[in-house]
DNA sequence: TTCCGTGCAAATCTTTTGCACGGTC
DNA sequence: GACCGTGCAAAAGATTTGCACGGAA
């Protein structure tokens, strides 16, 4: 089937580094759309999010561009996230190491879900079609209107379990 | 199929309330087998948890218990669940709330996952084979040795969409 | 008597908020 | 010029830790 663990060299599903389809345009024009200015910090936090291969916490965010050329706040940080997950261009991700993570949203054929590794705390994406297929089924004969769900599968990874 | 949402009188399905294959009892037992001792605030902790139909939050068990005879610190609070989760005998529960929940371990067979309303914040537990198979099918196939898994359906409740 | 369980208070850490400045429109 | 985006510092919460006492073994 295609239980597609991404970057990982597995059964092929699409790596998600760079180039995807254009998010941070997407992202942009939704902002100005939203009657938005532009800002700097925002779009450093744009290009890094769209470089990411998975969620990232927010320290995190703040760690990686303080590397670079744009340092942003770390309350800049949290306001940003909190206005992208608003119009749905980012999305939380709860891996349960008492900290949000935070990825952007692809298109639907990318969507996945998440390995976490009890021992190192790696976040790994994955993606699974007949998982997929369950929960559709499923949200159809449940007392709620679903509107999204998030799956965390954890365990020990191959370097932790060596 | 079998989306079995406890405790609301949909498709038969275990209600969790009280007798619980002598949750309790397995927790005592575990707890000495660990080397601990007996303590009162361990004690009207588990017997909360075992009336429970789904998680709780931390604070939530403090205040519970705070109206009842036996009054807890939080500090303790945190500590005794701590320690049932290293046990397993509980389990906690991300509903992206920003506070973990937490309930206890059941027999697999009871085996369950959460909605939780985006409106109200109300959880409630369901269970679906056909997810379960996936999930299993899915371990598999992973480069993780899976010990557990969690998943969270997010929406609307009926009362809050009328 | 020894050691664990528990309460209390202080410490940590993540996330949020208030305010002021500077840039965008 | 008006208003939004951002940084800084303080505030708000949840969770954890240090310490001392009382109960269990």
């Amino acid at each position: 089937m295609s239980a597609g663990v991404h970057d990982h060299g597995a059964e092929g599903v699409s790596t998600r580094t760079g180039q995807s389809g254009g998010w941070i345009e997407r992202a942009e024009a939704a902002l100005a759309e939203a009657g938005n200015k532009r800002g700097g910090a925002r779009r450093a936090l744009l290009e890094l999010l769209d470089e990411q291969t998975c969620a990232l916490t927010a320290i995190e965010i703040e760690s990686a561009l303080g590397r670079g050329e744009r340092r942003v706040s770390r309350a800049s940080v949290y306001r940003i996230l909190e206005e992208l997950e608003r119009l749905r261009l980012v999305q939380r991700v709860e891996t349960g190491q008492a900290m949000v993570r935070y990825e952007r949203v692809c298109a639907p054929d990318e969507h996945h879900h998440h390995l976490v590794c009890d021992g190192c705390g790696l976040v790994m994406p994955f993606s699974d079609e007949a998982l997929e297929q369950a929960i559709m089924s499923l949200s159809r004969r449940v007392p709620l209107t679903v509107s999204e769900h998030e799956i965390v599968l954890r365990g020990e990874c191959r370097d932790c379990a060596a």
